[in-house]
DNA sequence: CACTATAAACTAACACAAATAGTTTGACAA
DNA sequence: TTGTCAAACTATTTGTGTTAGTTTATAGTG
């Protein structure tokens, strides 16, 4: 007496993604899953290979999703407006889909193509904002590779409960973004003195 | 015939950092744990709770290994020097003992008493080296937070090979820390038009 | 309007890791 | 020498992922 559901792929991972929104902290379970879609567990498997595929779609779509909102925070914004609105997409992105920025991080393979598809729309669009403050094209990777280390490593701190002291976070953000707004600003405080070498 | 090995809690903590440096990707299972220290699955159970617990006590190692170094680096050092190099030091940590950092940022329950303990001694370090440069004690708080962020952000994205672009790495991290260290030393670019509010 | 092909659900069973229960043994202390 | 106990073991249970094979609802065709 099987009745067919509506099952998709779709429907599989979105519904996989809310659940990791609601429960950031447990693994996502197939048991679990199929029964959030009132579906006995081998019936998932019609949809999709296995768990780490779901996994790895999973992550695809919140690459997407992060994409899809940087770019509208960009839209109609340049310079520095258009840097600092991207940073808090970003950073409001992971309070909102808690789970799904995990699930993103903790991809399977996180080189995979169409997993880095996502990457690249947010790598160009910063590439464009970057253009008029005509930085070298080596310097403007080094900026690039500097917003997107500060702003992931903020959120991730945020996220693992890292930041203790009872300072405003909002703030604190603030502060971060507009240290690299200055940076790339102001090319001269690149050229401090460089005492320390690698060893 | 069961022989005495000399397990004990420390010996099984070691040997599953050391294992998940050598296979960051693959996860930790108490089978091969066991096989690694020539012992049956389930004489574990007699130095260690459970497997989660195990994870909690490897991040605790991983946290603790991470201030030493940090400790070490920071050792005869002061200013813009101290700050650089406990950087690198962060850096090298991740280079070398990759599956130990990543099983100290996925800790269970990343907030317990313990776990802290390692990142509040980096704290305290980070705090006296910024002392001499005269920031408020909130600025000083938005600053440590900041060069957390960087640094932290920087090696995760590094790690999970985030990074595509064929552009030196270490040359990009000195530019993310020179970006911190004159940030700290010139206040006066953080007093920068403030164009962007939070809506 | 039947008839059939197929996708999508199902039940049953297997594989494998974690965890528990209960047993055995080796080393140290009296 | 012997009693005790920590630390190993074997055997078994539980839970999740996965596969195999079966059933059924629906869409397309004569």
């Amino acid at each position: 007496m099987p009745s067919r559901r509506g099952l998709t792929r779709e429907i599989i991972v979105k519904t996989a993604a809310d659940m990791q929104d609601q429960h950031p902290a447990q693994v996502l379970t197939l048991k679990d899953l199929a029964a959030a879609l009132e579906v006995r567990t081998p019936s998932l498997y019609n949809h999709i290979d296995n768990l780490e595929e779901l996994r790895q779609e999973v992550a695809i779509y919140g690459a997407h999703e992060l994409a899809d909102r940087l770019g509208s925070a960009a839209i109609g914004r340049a310079g520095d407006d258009a840097l600092l609105a991207m940073s808090w997409a970003y950073r409001d992105f992971v309070t909102n889909r808690p789970g799904l920025h995990l699930a993103t991080q903790r991809a399977p393979r996180p080189d995979q193509e169409e997993l880095m598809a996502g990457a690249m729309r947010v790598l160009n669009m910063l590439h464009r904002v970057l253009e008029p403050y005509g930085l070298s094209e080596k310097e403007q990777i080094h900026a690039i590779r500097a917003l997107r280390a500060m702003v992931h490593g903020f959120v991730s701190l945020e996220q693992a409960g890292g930041f203790g002291m009872p300072v405003d976070l909002d703030e604190s953000f603030q502060y971060l973004v507009e240290m690299f707004v200055a940076q790339v600003n102001n090319r001269q405080v690149s050229e401090l003195p460089t005492s320390f070498k690698r060893r």
